[in-house]
DNA sequence: TAAGATTTGTTCGTATGTATC
DNA sequence: GGATACATACGAACAAATCTT
């Protein structure tokens, strides 16, 4: 392994940047020297020790910078023998809740969130038609089958409207386009985060999950059946009247807010 | 500001989850206790010496963990008087680099950009008709004007290509809806690093210069005219063609790899 | 301009914890 | 269980940035 100089260069920066502390530049160095190798997943990187060498930094400093490589998901550390910091892929949880960090603070509505599902949704539907395998398609229907009747508790309305969205996450995770999928995957969650967070679940709706136990079954059969365009059409409409019920409990909970 | 004992419990994990360094935990803590106290934007979380006390930790271990939020852009640090921890949102930018992290492991092909950005473009070209005022249209037909020829060099090809996922992104600044105009604004980004990373501006394709300039053009009438349905139609048309461009210059690139 | 106060930034030496052999 | 090879954590001292006077 090459032991270039790689102590970072002071490079200027322009009046409106923030200054960059010494930890966040090495950190920069680092995530490049790695792409510059050609490392990938589960390679691993210098040591602690060779890294204070190389970089001509203490070692705070260097651990600073692995915790922000750490934290962004880029590397992953274990102690002991044959221990270090590893190349690690960013995973898709990881992914989320970093995406979910930026919407945190832009209170997305139930419409916003809606107008990408109805865009996105149907075309996933219709990409899975006859692609699934039936171990997959039993998934599916496990989940449809968790609350075969209506919810007779607030605790286990709310727990129907997760599992109904965990129906679209797990069909996220069946997606051919991992870039469809994973959106799609965020979206359930935020939604699921969102339900859970400004009670959405409740006053109990009997409609939405009538409605949506059916669009469920339905869409399984088509999908099975290797009818594309019978999924996509089930999936749009089914998606157009969680819109509306959707929206109504958001109203409802608006309604709920004021009047306190 | 109260001083309750912060100090992290030390919480069971379970067998299979990675062990969790002190940082990582006081960083959760933080991140909880700012969501507790309802800090927003701007507010100042307690210093360095503070932190130190109320933890009862080292200050390296303090200052790894402030780290960690700092990568996650959700906090940022100042020195001096009045300097500080303060509550950060998390920016557009930074959002899209830590997801482009993500998607950097998964080697997406045109094919699955496109599938997403055909069902997302026209949904927004037709919410933006009507919605945008002189200064935003012109500054739409400024990047279109930039390139009002034909590209004479690669050099100039490779500009044409990213200025015109540029006019996209600026589009999706104007969004109402902030999700789908993050979405659309990170597909830009990503199209504009593999059209320079994979060369996909190489040969240079006076077609695609001709009809998406032509395209934009078009587009920037409808939306000043306000007629959405007639947005939806040319966007929808244009993500077609340039799919089928963009597609042919994958191919060729991946022809030239092999004659290699 | 200069000095002083305040707050984070960086270093180094040492000790401890953890996983492998 | 002991030796080894790693990361992890602590504390005290000093440096740098920035605001106020």
């Amino acid at each position: 392994m090459d032991a270039r100089d790689l102590t970072p260069r002071p490079t200027r920066r322009k009046p409106g940047e923030p200054r960059r502390s010494r930890p966040v530049q090495v950190a920069e160095a680092i995530k490049s020297w790695v792409v510059e190798q050609g490392l990938s997943k589960g390679d691993r990187l210098p040591g602690e020790t060779d890294m204070i060498a190389r970089f001509a930094m203490s070692k705070g400093t260097i651990r600073e910078a692995m915790r922000i490589l750490e934290a962004q998901g880029l590397i992953e550390t274990r102690t002991g023998p044959g221990g270090g910091s590893f190349v690690g892929e960013v995973s898709a949880e990881r992914a989320r809740a970093l995406l979910g960090n930026y919407f945190y603070f832009k209170n997305l509505s139930i419409r916003d969130i809606y107008e990408v599902r109805r865009a996105l949704e149907p075309e996933l539907a219709a990409s899975l038609a006859g692609q699934l395998d039936e171990a997959a398609l039993n998934g599916l229907e496990e989940v449809i089958n968790r609350y075969p009747e209506p919810a007779r508790t607030l605790d286990e309305e709310r727990e129907q409207h997760i599992a109904s969205l965990l129906f679209h996450a797990r069909l996220a995770d069946h997606a051919g386009n991992e870039l469809l999928g994973f959106l799609i995957g965020f979206m359930a969650q935020i939604l699921s985060d969102l339900t859970v967070d400004r009670q959405l679940y409740s006053p109990p709706n009997i409609e939405l999950w009538k409605r949506g136990r059916a669009y469920q079954l339905e869409l399984v059969d088509a999908l099975r059946a290797g009818d594309g365009k019978k999924a996509r059409a089930i999936m749009a409409s089914h998606m157009e009247t969680a819109q509306g019920l959707m929206e109504g409990q958001e109203a409802q909970v608006l309604k709920r807010f004021i009047a306190e």
